[in-house]
DNA sequence: CCATGTCCATCAGCATACCTGATGGATATG
DNA sequence: CATATCCATCAGGTATGCTGATGGACATGG
């Protein structure tokens, strides 16, 4: 009959025998909790069935009820229960409301130069509580596989046809632009395509990036590009370009606009451009902090999109 | 809709929650845990309801379910807490065996000398878990006190008719004997009593015990010992007998029988012995270690009892 | 493309648990 | 000795949790 444990009691009946322990009085702790004292009455008589002895002495009449030795041990792991309780609750709030659990984010060098600190520059201070982790690789397999195997919660994408089993919000165009020295090219917002054989050009080694761009370009007419230098890093491509080294076909996104030192030019006719997306496993639930972060970067995509039409010749 | 919160919850659905997320499956849960996998889902479905969200999601078909981020937050939590209550369950059954917890026993000089000793050598070894305290005091009152006021679970005491509130098991009597150096008195067991006041004596100061034997004196006829020295330890008491100083009458538990330096000789007629009892709290629940120790009390003392008359001459 | 198997969700029904309101017994107080 | 203040208990209605059966969603094999 003593089988039974604590496995079986009810926290209601640990919040009597905690709240009978400070009023010193079942009808007083029932009136405090909203019970009737027949209630109150039951829960410890209940818990004390489970327990195997009683946990309170009721010296009858007006005196007060007095907490046993074993009441005295159960009421101290009851504190602590409870505690533990009122900590997970908060917790579990905070979590709700975005600002506990961690989040963990991969992305690849390009969507890392603009795209990703405005989303971060937004998303962190309404959500100072949640453990932002940005992981960032050159292997867009190697994000995808972190997604997949549950390392990242979201990442980052070059929206393509093999991501089988996520989910991806497609959040803008990234058009390929030509990086020039400044006054080597014609001047205008855009250089036809098949003046591209004709420029000493810098390019990047066999990333899945470039190869979509070889395959593009060879699909317009161009191929046998004169690439004198490549490298994955981009800084260091815009850097040669600056020093005069040759011309770079880049995503804009990829780009510092800012840099005063070189001219960015479209491309007439356009290369197709790399949709940027932001991914996550199919048919998971998300956290809050995870959803707001898509939503920032949902609304940040769009102003990016907005912005980079404006630069867009109509024709 | 979301002001429920945790308290509410139910270890069972922690630990339903535990076992679906380790078998990744609530038909096997079900069947690890003894329920169908109707209580189950049931049960994970309540719990869900109660946080508001998920805490699996179920791709459908033969896939395993999944944890979401919420319900590994919640798992985490009910982890800790099931720890929790296993460690307060073990706990629980440790005190109910008298393995775990404290006991404090007040205790005076006579019974610290043969009466304690043997109690406690035969309770230590039964209950290695109990954190046993014993606390000597001169003071009689003080260790009533003690027990009044909590201070003490258990007490000895000399019993007397002002114990109200307490419960008193009686042990023994304490005779007192006459404690005299070799060959100063006459030969056999017993002393008449008003050979007394030819002797030279030594005393306790103005101790109750010492108020109660100048009263039963008093009431014997007896009165004005030649007191030439006072003490309050026995141990003192003892060897200044043992020194020839005096005799002195002295409750025969705390004399040290063993010593050959002293004779012990019965009054003629008794003086009204001492009786030593153990005192609790009356109306009290008592813990199962302090309960085993009133036991053994119980047995030491009768044992004492028994010796004690096997010494004690028939008239 | 359809049949099959494996999951989980849902429903009805029964047993149990829990709360309320009323009553009774035990204990101090005037 | 009467009264007041406690808590325990009882009867009754409601809610909750379980079982057993059924249905729908998804993957697999013919």
């Amino acid at each position: 009959m003593d089988m039974a444990s604590l496995q079986d009691v009810d926290f209601r009946q640990l919040i009597a025998l905690r709240e009978v322990a400070r009023e010193r009085s079942f009808g007083r702790a029932a009136q405090a909790l909203g019970y009737t004292q027949s209630a109150v009455s039951q829960q410890i008589a209940s818990l004390e069935r489970l327990l195997g002895g009683p946990v309170f002495d009721r010296p009858g009449g007006p005196k007060p009820v007095e907490l046993t030795p074993l009441g005295t041990l159960v009421l101290g792991h009851a504190d602590t229960l409870l505690g533990q309780v009122a900590a997970a609750d908060a917790e579990l709030r905070a979590f709700a409301r975005g600002q506990h659990g961690s989040l963990s984010v991969g992305t690849f060098q390009s969507v890392s130069v603009q795209l990703l600190p405005q989303i971060v520059s937004r998303f962190r201070p309404l959500h100072s509580g949640i453990d932002l982790r940005l992981q960032e690789s050159d292997d867009l397999d190697e994000l995808v596989d972190g997604l997949r195997e549950g390392r990242h919660d979201l990442s980052f994408v070059v929206v393509t046809d093999d991501l089988d089993g996520l989910e991806v919000l497609e959040l803008f165009d990234d058009p390929f632009v030509l990086v020039s020295p400044p006054g080597e090219v014609s001047e205008g917002d855009s250089v036809q395509l098949d003046q591209l054989a004709e420029l000493t050009m810098i390019g990047e080694f066999d990333t899945p990036c470039q190869r979509q761009l070889d395959a593009d370009l060879r699909r317009a007419g161009v191929s046998d590009l004169n690439v004198v230098f490549r490298s994955t890093d981009n800084g260091a491509i815009q850097a040669m370009v600056r020093a005069g080294v040759g011309h770079a076909l880049m995503p804009a996104l990829a780009v510092d606009a800012d840099d005063p030192a070189v001219r960015l030019q479209r491309m007439d006719p356009q290369l197709p451009p790399r949709t940027i997306g932001l991914a996550w496993r199919a048919q998971r639930s998300m956290s809050p902090a995870a959803a707001e972060f898509v939503d920032i970067a949902r609304q940040v995509g769009l102003a990016m999109q907005e912005r980079q039409g404006q630069l867009e010749p109509a024709g």
